[in-house]
DNA sequence: TAGATTGTTAATCGATTAACAATC
DNA sequence: TAGATTGTTAATCGATTAACAATC
């Protein structure tokens, strides 16, 4: 059993995603404070990060792009691929399936579900949509272990139970209300009108976000002038 | 000027929400230790955050839910209400549209920008769409702080660029690439896409969360079984 | 070599919680 | 009163960074 911290992981995806781009632009190498600007964590952070992945760099040369990905390949990708459900096909259930279709071949939503009759029985986004009635069964039949909830804050709990009792073990929550789940499900809940609010709050010109800081402190330094 | 955590704010936030959901059930007043469970925290936790608010509670009875919402109200809600722009009308800024419609009197999305001819003038859930060209003068126009771009990546550093040089202090950014702002602008990136890839990890059997720890050990007990 | 970067440690901060006296 | 809860402090953890010897 792997135990890592979810901050841990959440950088670690995020620099799978920054070396893509550096990996499409023919980047063959990259040094940790380059990583380091573009994640906004510090270069001891990444070098710290790699580390553990024992992704190792050279002095001078640093780190190879194609070695990197392959590592975070090998620790975040389950080699034999993750099928995903949606429930709830509004507009933002939609803009999910749009933006997944095709573009990640070990992460794919392989089912969705709806309670509209005018919905089910059809594909979205090449991606086949049922009605609730057959989530058990379907989830179970497709081996499904990720949830996406994109239904109304009421239906979230239930479509959230039904999911679980099904065997999901991950789910993402976009409903505007905190989901209870038993230990071992792993729930994130992305709520955009908290986090709007959030944002509105430091817009505001008289209100700022405190930095973040921590860290050994400089070691005081004598004055360089003084003779 | 006033200096606060991210988190703190995120709390408070939550905690509103949570209040305008009991207060909707007739609910008057709230123990820290029911809010807490709410909310995910520990009781000391709200108590403290509420201490900041100079919101007073009283043993036995706990705190009052309308004298709470008024001090949050107070605390987050600038006085004069803000207006918000959303730049790309896709399915997501359709959803984010759809969800603010008519709900929060004190955050509005005021403006929508979209580069389709098909799109612009005209109402998008009663929020009128402009083409991106007019976006300087209608930001600056309207007074708006706050923006929200559900564009693709390829677009999001010019939409936010434009954005700020209009004078918006905050963004919320849902395109998958990092977005570059000047200090002084608070910038929230929700990627959907990223935040599925941590759940996707977490949601493998053999992987598990770290559980957050932190705080003061319980203090040794002398055994009660002891003669 | 000289210079820059990596691998790793030491330091330190914020965040969080147990504890408990004061209070209703 | 007795019992539970609030207001507040003390303790402690994880996270983060500066520093620096080893290395290319």
């Amino acid at each position: 059993m792997i135990v890592v911290s979810e901050k841990t992981i959440a950088r670690l995806v995020q620099y799978r995603r920054l070396l893509h781009q550096l990996a499409a632009r023919g980047v063959a190498s990259v040094h940790s404070h380059e990583l380091a600007a573009l994640a906004q964590v510090s270069a001891a952070q990444v070098r710290r990060d790699f580390m553990a992945l024992i992704a190792a760099g050279t002095p001078m040369h640093g780190y190879d792009v194609a070695a990197l990905l392959e590592a975070l390949r090998a620790f975040l990708d389950a080699p034999e691929g993750q099928a995903a459900a949606l429930v709830g096909i509004g507009n933002l259930g939609k803009a999910i399936l749009t933006y997944f279709a095709g573009r990640r071949p070990k992460l794919v939503i392989a089912a969705a579900f709806d309670i509209d009759p005018a919905k089910v029985h059809r594909l979205f986004r090449s991606v086949p949509c049922y009605p609730v009635e057959e989530l058990p069964a379907r989830v179970r039949e497709l081996g499904i272990r990720l949830g996406i909830i994109t239904v109304p804050a009421a239906a979230a709990q239930a479509a959230a139970d039904q999911l679980i009792r099904a065997g999901v073990r991950g789910l993402v929550n976009f409903a505007p209300v905190p989901l209870q789940a038993p230990e071992g499900v792993f729930v994130e809940d992305i709520d955009i009108a908290m986090s709007l609010e959030k944002v509105a709050f430091f817009a505001r010109s008289d209100r700022a976000a405190e930095p973040a800081r921590g860290g050994r402190r400089p070691a005081p330094r004598l004055h360089a002038a003084a003779v």
